[in-house]
This record gives structure tokens, sequence and C-alpha cells, in this order.
DNA sequence: ATACATCCTGTAGCAACTACAGTTCCAAGA
DNA sequence: TCTTGGAACTGTAGTTGCTACAGGATGTAT
């Protein structure tokens, strides 16, 4: 956690302090994701705190839903000025959607199976309503 | 929908018989999902309806969230004896398992940016509380 | 016979990682 | 200073479940 003799952390010191896998910051960087961070002479990354919070902030847009293009989008408008909140708002918005479609979608899938997990138990049916269900539509 | 003259159908037949994209069909052939059907001697695909209802299966199945791996694996049940019941109910209730953790996550994810999105819109931060929240960690 | 739709294969792309292999670097102890 | 051990580097390839070509062969109908 305390990083690099000059104040900076390395990527795994990053890893650590952010939440996000190493390989994930690498994967993230090829996307284009935060800023790259500079290098030791050798090659090492380096990261100041602020480019830690950063990968912070990635990982909970990403546990939000937020795709990584969203992210890039946010991570823009957050270095704007304050101009651009309602665009903030708007793709709030938009991902509070996109996860009620997904809730509902999910929500009809557990409907469904727990239906024929109920009929399989009561034993009401000779053959394995299971199998009926996907075969038939029946269910 | 009339299939072949010979009374099979072409996999674009089998594809509107099946709800199952032709494109998708072959990948999950490339998969080793339903045993591949017969050619014509041009090597063009012919399913009889047992194969468009394989896809059928496949299609319901994946409509649930099931991965294609226990879709194979639920499918080779679905052709064994009676004997795997216990099986299939597992598997399907492995199934719900999954998809009931996924609906808490959504949920989750839901009630976050909903109130996130709720605290921007009673405008009582002057600072965007969306990206605070994303940065910060404090909602 | 010819036109036209459909089909074929193989490859590559998508998201968002994860997992190597093979190499180089850095930091700390002797 | 040298050595060692862990950490980092790049590049490539795998994952899941599709989708989208290109370039060519086939099937069917007229």
């Amino acid at each position: 956690m305390t990083g690099h003799r000059h104040g900076g952390f390395s990527i795994g010191a990053a890893s650590r302090g952010s939440g996000v896998n190493i390989e994930t910051i690498r994967c993230y960087e090829r996307s284009g994701l935060p800023a790259p961070p500079p290098r030791t002479a050798g090659g090492h990354r380096v990261y100041d705190a602020e480019g830690v919070k950063r990968l912070d902030f990635v990982r909970r847009a990403r546990e939000l839903g937020f795709t990584l293009d969203r992210i890039r989008h946010l991570s823009a408008l957050a270095d704007e000025a304050e101009s651009s909140r309602a665009e903030v708002s708007a793709l709030a918005n938009v991902q509070l959607g996109a996860v009620r479609r997904r809730l509902a979608d999910l929500a009809r899938r557990e409907a469904v199976l727990a239906a024929m997990i109920e009929r399989r138990a009561r034993g009401t049916v000779p053959d394995c309503p299971i199998l009926e269900a996907l075969f038939d539509g029946t269910g």
C-alpha cells in the first residue's frame, strides 16, 4: 500500500488500492480507459493517488453495470466544467433503464424456472416436466 | 416453413421454425450442441422435425439463462432413460440459484443508481452527486 | 439455361476480462 | 556491489454466445 520510493504506486499497489485486478487494469488501459500513467525508466507503470482514484471510479461504475464505453464518457464529463451534469444524469438514467429491463427479464426467468421445479416436486405429471417444458413450451 | 421437397428443412426453414438465427444455429453446431444434421450431396444441412424441435429446446433453455454447456448436459439427459430426472432437477435448481443471485445483484444496482439520480434531482448537493458517488463511494 | 435466393466455410469481431509464456526490472539483504 | 526473489513487462490467446462478413458453391424456379 505504501507504494514506490518516490511516492508513486506500482500497478500492484494501485490494484490493491482500487480493487481492480492487475490484468484488468492493463485491459482497461488497452481500451484507453483511464489516461495511461507515466512509466519508470524500465517501463513500469507509476500511478499517483489520483490515478488510483480513477481506477476505483471505473470499478464502481462497472459494478453498476456501465459499459467501459459509457464509463469513458462519464469520465470525460467528470473532467469537463460543471456544464454537463444533465448529461451525467442522462447517462445514469439510461443505465437505470437498462438495469430495470434486465431485472424484469430475470424475474421472468426466475418465475418460469421456479414453476417448472415446483411442478416437478409435486410430481403431478408422469414425465419430467422440466424437459417437457423446455421441449414443448407448455410451461 | 414448408421445407425441402423431400420433407426436410433447410437451415433457413429450421431457423424460422425454431426461432434460432441461422448463424446462431451454425454457432451451436460448432459448439457441438445438437447432433449435426445430415447433409445434401452439395453439403447443405437438412433438418427433420425432430432437429427443429431440438433447436427450439436450446432456444428455450438459453432464454432461461442456461449456458450452452449446461444445455448440452440437459440435452444428453433428455436422451437417456428416465433414470436421471433428479439430475435435471438439480440442474434446474442450480440455474434458479444463479438467476436469483443475479437478480439480487441487479436489485442492488438499481437501488444505488436510483438513489444517486434521486439525490441529483433534489439538488440538495452543490456538486454532481452521481460523479461524487462514483468517485468517493459515499453513495 | 439462367437467374436468384439460399447455403457453405472460415475468419474475425464484440464485451470484459483472464491466463498464460517468456522476459525484464526493481528493491532489499548479504 | 552483487545477488536474489518477487513483481512487472509485452503479446498472444482463451472464454461465452453470438454476429458479420467475404468469396464461393448449391438449389430451385422459370
